[in-house]
DNA sequence: CATAATTTTTCGTCCGGGCTAAAAGTCGGC
DNA sequence: GCCGACTTTTAGCCCGGACGAAAAATTATG
């Protein structure tokens, strides 16, 4: 029960799987290099996958027109982000992690995890629905809420915003946003973006502050109140 | 620091250098074929991977007559073992798994678990020396004290002993242990050996048993004071 | 000792999953 | 509608680690 068995994705299947979700959300048709560059493999390496993946019916793959995932895949991905996610949760809230060292951990971890062991994680942490970045778990079953916040640089100037959810990238990227205070939770006033793509300039836990175009994008807030200009409702404005 | 990075042993490696330790303890050069019967592979695959191995400085080997642990070897596998039972250790205690089903769990996690990840489980349970199945945990640097009780099978009737360790063999033996509750710090009393290499009677909670040899092998004790007839001293026969 | 039985190694293969170089397909621009 | 640029696939290869069959070494036996 606990133990992997032959039909079992391998390691390799799981990494593709999760990353083909993970583009799908940008566009559709994921295109085999968008893979090649997400999982630094060459783009022939990526073809050879695909054409596995499609015959084990977990993708449906045009050949030379991208791949989406099946709805066999779709749950198989979504059973692995499950298993990062709550893994992620537990070893922070209970193993003393910091939010920027657990996603390595829970990269490989993620792989040799049973469902019991998850589920039993699961369980001790009371189920929670969102993990440390503010990313939704999907249940055991497969069931998920898309949230869909706006991003960071897509909020216009002058809004105050709560930050909602901070894309689990990269550990330098997530280091220099701890330090900044700028993780699920928080209250940042944006101040001004600067023209061509420019910074963002926000304020901060009282400090002001500015961020490359490329933080503001992973980092997903949801619009509050202004605090002098009595206005929108607490869910009103999705953009 | 937590990634694997190329120099580290594969998963593969990590088994045989496990299997090569285990079975040098019962007789040192290891042979071919008890390392292939152990880990379920052809004998031609574990030659294979004996050279290999030899190569990469872990084992010392000469054709035809078996092979060891090189003190590389020997240290990798106490990292291994050391990985095992303290993750052993932290899901029977924290996340509630049973003494009979946390090897296969276990087995499993060794092989991504980082140090880190492995430190801060035997921070949180307070450095325990033991596993739950009484085995000694090799500490960060490679130390470990054998511990060397005689086995069920050989203490002779008319004793009472307290079990102290049973081998992390297979789930099957390890659920009928602890149906008799053959756990570490159970009294139990020999009773009675039949003859030609018979089961062994055993009083263990005020209930009669008959163990199988294979099964009175794995438990391990430790003589107590006799109950009535007072006898031996504490650690005095170590048959 | 010589020969039979057993163990171990060698040899040739296979599979998963990478890679590079070369060929083929797609698409934007004229 | 063709041409060049870019993307994708194919072809051939490698490596780790498994296999079975056959050969070689060791051990046991008469």
């Amino acid at each position: 029960m606990a133990t992997r068995q032959s039909g079992d994705p391998s390691h390799a299947v799981e990494d593709y799987l999760k990353a083909i979700r993970h583009l799908q959300r940008e566009s559709s048709p994921v295109s085999t290099t968008a893979l090649a560059q997400l999982l630094d493999r060459s783009p022939a390496s990526v073809t050879n996958m695909i054409k596995s993946l499609a015959e084990r019916g977990l993708v449906d793959y045009e050949p030379y027109h991208g791949v989406r995932l099946s709805e066999a895949g779709e749950l198989e991905a979504l059973r692995i982000i499950r298993r990062h996610r709550v893994i992620e949760a537990y070893l922070i809230e209970k193993l003393g992690y910091s939010w920027d060292r657990v996603h390595a951990e829970a990269e490989r971890l993620e792989h040799s995890a049973s469902d019991e062991l998850v589920e039993r994680m699961a369980e001790v942490l009371g189920h929670p629905e969102l993990d440390p970045h503010g990313s939704p778990i999907p249940t055991a079953k497969g069931e998920v809420t898309e949230l869909r916040h706006p991003a960071l640089s897509e909020v216009s100037a002058g809004a105050s915003v709560i930050v909602q959810e901070v894309s689990d990238a990269d550990e330098g990227r997530l280091r220099y946003l701890a330090e900044l205070g700028l993780y699920p939770g928080t209250l940042v006033e944006v101040m001004e973006h600067e023209p061509f793509e420019g910074p963002i300039r926000v304020r901060v836990g009282g400090r002001e502050r500015s961020l490359g175009r490329g933080l503001a994008e992973i980092v997903r807030v949801e619009l509050q109140d202004e605090a002098n200009d009595g206005g929108a409702s607490d869910d009103a404005a999705n953009n």
